[in-house]
DNA sequence: GTCTATACATCGATAGAC
DNA sequence: GTCTATCGATGTATAGAC
């Protein structure tokens, strides 16, 4: 996997071959056959481990400030898409033909937004719209990053204007911590 | 061309292939290269044919309010990019790997994104941060409508609020300092 | 189980005849 | 311009040695 990770950054992701694969693992192409059913299944255990390496970073505390919240939560994932670009490509762009992820990688991918959004939701009241909304922010971010000034800073420098765009969306509706009784 | 696009409509931009495209033409395949020099030749004519759609199509309007004319641009650009979801993967995203856009191609792209922008530096100063900011919403909304709701409207119905959040960040600084009073 | 060896269809691309 | 023939590389798959 590591391998595949490392020439995926190398070649693309859409020109990782299993040839170049088995050829930096000394073993013979058709040896990966008996850990791999398919490429798309290479892909698919990819998928699930991208997803997996965000479950497994730290993410930032908790706090009362809804701005601190969100913009310690916008950091967070920046910093892991643009961390590894290719990742990011794998786990939000829709970009290797043929390649959909498998059930239960697509669970992982679940679980992780939600784990993402934790802090968010515990911080405020937030309706499906306030989620997707801010996803497609952060998305286009780090997308426009990575596609039109990649190793730059162009786009990451705006992650604190994004957040001043976002707030007063989510503000008038802080979470109570319901004194008594309630939730 | 159009043929051509008709494939990377149909098995994805990534699926097209020279073979299927010359059995499409009724022709061999090695009959092609008297037309494109190379497979990333014809990606890139169709990178170029792509902008020149985008400058053929009707820009809305010029209007005094802020609101309306960024809007309408919104509006505008989303439509070009859902209209043909290919063809923004193509112009957007760099997800062909080994494709690059020519110089050529370049400056068709840079001069579609001035004609995009024109009613709002018309109507409002804006710097460069204020248009990527800008970039990166539309892009994230219409890459996140693509990826995750293909021929729904779960983030394409977010246009009016995307708009909400970015006019306040453009308001402050009018264009037209009003000859004596207030607008 | 894991590997080597090999086969097959398809890909982009080139050479050369007509 | 279009064709046939062919090249090296690729994804996929099977047979069989150890």
């Amino acid at each position: 996997m590591a391998t595949a990770w490392e020439l995926a950054r190398e070649n693309g992701l859409g020109g990782l071959t299993l040839r170049d694969l088995a050829r930096r693992l000394g073993m013979a192409p058709a040896s990966l056959y008996s850990y791999i059913d398919s490429k798309n299944g290479l892909y698919d255990a990819m998928f699930a481990q991208g997803y997996r390496a965000l479950l497994a970073k730290d993410a930032p505390a908790h706090d009362d400030d809804l701005r601190t919240v969100l913009h310690n939560g916008v950091v967070f994932y920046v910093e892991f898409a643009l961390d590894d670009p290719v990742r990011f490509q794998l786990l939000s762009q829709r970009t290797i033909p043929g390649f959909e992820p498998s059930e239960q990688a697509y669970a992982v991918a679940q679980e992780a937004y939600d784990y993402a959004y934790s802090a968010l939701t515990a911080a405020v009241e937030v309706i499906q719209e306030d989620l997707d909304l801010i996803s497609a922010v952060v998305s286009g971010l780090i997308s426009q990053q990575i596609a039109n000034d990649p190793g730059g800073t162009r786009w990451v420098r705006l992650v604190d204007d994004a957040v001043d765009l976002l707030v007063p969306r989510l503000e008038p509706r802080p979470k109570r911590p319901a004194p008594s009784g309630g939730r």
